[in-house]
DNA sequence: CTTTTACTAGAACTAGATTCTAGTTATGCT
DNA sequence: AGCATAACTAGAATCTAGTTCTAGTAAAAG
């Protein structure tokens, strides 16, 4: 029977697993000892695999790294596009990027952590990969703020001057709980730091 | 002759230079080629020394790595702490921080780029350095804003949201310029973000 | 049922961080 | 000055951990 699509055969479902299996564990080493910390000995006893076929699937260490990264992302960038989608007006949407922020940190706390992280080698290939996430999530978030702009709800803004302003603030203080130095979880703040976003991004 | 102190000798002055020396080199090759893309043998060529000697002052490759990191970290506190010794007013002050930011960061770019990996396995006593440091830039910052909060001019707020609110967004910014994602140099943003800033911090 | 390809295993290899031993140079003290 | 001690430098030897290689097993395609 001809394949429908002949480019990209559908991998095994025991490919499917064990390449989950392996970024669970990867994660859990990688938020436990850091990914300097963690060998890849490491890795295979946590997922019970052997080395070769860590190499087989990743091809390197970084490979792994770089795999649960844009996955991560990926992962976060869909919650907030969804979350957007449910808001009404400005306001509403501009709080909701940093609540969402917070909450889902909150909820993925390990995987947060791992986001935060910025020690990955990445490959020309998988900055490319990255690359490509991005640019799709923002061009969707821009899409849906846009109308906002354009009505004068929002402030006009160079582009680049949106994501920090807005999103800075929280990222800086969940950075700083997920490593530690600060003691009250982000929910406590959550509300003053939407307020704040809020200050800054609406129309004079 | 007794010396004054006894506990800690002066280090000869070719210790000085050749710690110098080492610091610049390693600066020079992570700034280059990120932590883990710089062996041992390249901060050694770069340097002009030997493996032992390397050893005999930093004790480790993530030991040079620390040193860099906290001493980048104090330079940029005492220069903003210089800086904002020169103000008059919440306002001032506020927009001082912001501004220093995008200045410092700019002049010192190779430096700024370096503080802001986060690829660093601190030892112990490392993380204690730098927690201090950390602290008494703190208290110096928080005793300069006091009287502006306790008057009015500045909003009421748990003391762990300053730091975020101002320099949040900033720091985003350029941490973005620096990884080379966004094209305009922060100086082109600088009052905008400084601006912003002071919306969020001025009293209602 | 055979051929091909995806996948697994673990031993061998290798790069590079660290340690060690032996020296050299400066400083403090009498 | 001259000895003792500590600071420092050098580079070979070691050891850890990432990667590669070879041989095999299981699954899908035809």
């Amino acid at each position: 029977m001809r394949r429908t699509r002949q480019e990209k055969a559908e991998p095994r479902a025991a490919t499917v697993a064990r390449r989950a299996t392996v970024l669970a564990a990867a994660l859990e080493c990688f938020s436990r000892d850091g990914i300097d910390g963690t060998t890849i000995g490491d890795i295979q006893k946590a997922a019970n695999c052997s080395v070769g076929s860590l190499y087989h699937h990743f091809g390197s260490k970084d490979g792994i790294a770089e795999e649960l990264f844009i996955e991560g992302i990926s992962r976060f960038n869909r919650g907030m596009v969804r979350r957007l989608r449910r808001c009404r007006g400005a306001e509403e949407s501009v709080k909701a990027v940093v609540r969402f922020y917070c909450d889902w940190s909150t909820r993925n706390r390990s995987l947060a952590s791992y986001l935060h992280s910025r020690d990955i080698d990445f490959s020309e290939p998988a900055r490319d990969r990255l690359k490509a996430v991005y640019q799709r999530y923002i061009a969707e978030v821009f899409t849906w703020f846009g109308p906002f702009v354009a009505s004068g709800e929002m402030r006009t803004l160079p582009p680049d001057a949106y994501v920090p302003l807005i999103s800075g603030p929280i990222q800086e203080y969940v950075r700083r709980w997920l490593s530690g130095h600060y003691e009250r979880p982000p929910g406590v703040v959550k509300e003053l730091f939407a307020d704040a976003a809020w200050r800054v991004m609406r129309g004079p």
